[in-house]
DNA sequence: AATAATGTACTAAGTAGACTATTACAATCA
DNA sequence: TGATTGTAATAGTCTACTTAGTACATTATT
């Protein structure tokens, strides 16, 4: 269900609650949906269950899914349809921003760009 | 001369090559420049010698710098050959900003992410 | 009521990567 | 020759992540 990398710099715990964000977004889960018990996606995923515990501590605390002990983890309606997009434009812009700033582009190359897009040049930073 | 950010979860190694990629896109470096000798940049940074050493191997087996014992290492202009990239990196963050606006991301939001980059604050991997 | 399922808490240990510290060596330059 | 430079090797430290194991409280199920 989650896809981890664990190649990745990124630790196996952020990368599930990642995964719960995106599809969150995307609309695979929607609200009230529940999430796999702790000991079940640690055994399918073939890591411990104190990794995915701590997954769901993070996002309960974020506010993406909501939590109660014997019953299981839900999806919030925090990540609801409107923004959803608006965060999915985010992440892409935030990669292109990387992206752009490996490749040489500068801070106030980026900004003319912003700049262009909703006029007015005054100059931040 | 080479930003570094100690909390971030790039390593530091990794962050000074991707500044000389960067200096050397931007045309601040340019082919034939001289890095700094392995032991002034460490000094410089308040870092140890084997850190930065670790980047210019990294650098030279990438082909962004050439070096010599006894003589130092110097910038390629395998970079200059690569600008097209920095033109496709821009082409694309431009692309990203169109989209983010349709979205309604405001342009506090996506100076603040390119503040995230260029700014003090952590970066995103 | 009894049992299972669930999230949480805690301690201990293992693991890997990054960084430091130190020393030494070889090639180049002045 | 002596200083500068990149490289190498070894050992040690430190931190974050992950695992392992156990126990507990709450809820659901039977």
């Amino acid at each position: 269900m989650f896809q981890i990398d664990f190649a990745s710099r990124i630790p196996i715990y952020e990368q599930i609650c990642n995964s719960v964000i995106r599809l969150s977004s995307a609309g695979v889960l929607k609200p009230g949906d529940k999430l796999p018990p702790v000991r079940t996606l640690a055994a399918e995923m073939g890591i411990n269950p104190n990794t995915v515990a701590k997954s769901y501590r993070d996002l309960e605390s974020s506010g993406y899914i909501y939590t109660s002990v014997g019953r299981g983890s839900f999806i919030t309606d925090k990540l609801s349809k409107e923004n959803a997009k608006k965060l999915t434009a985010i992440d892409e812009l935030e990669t292109a921003v990387n992206n752009a700033y490996i490749f040489g582009v500068t801070k106030n190359e980026m900004i003319e760009i912003i700049n262009k897009k909703f006029g007015g040049g005054e100059q931040i930073d």
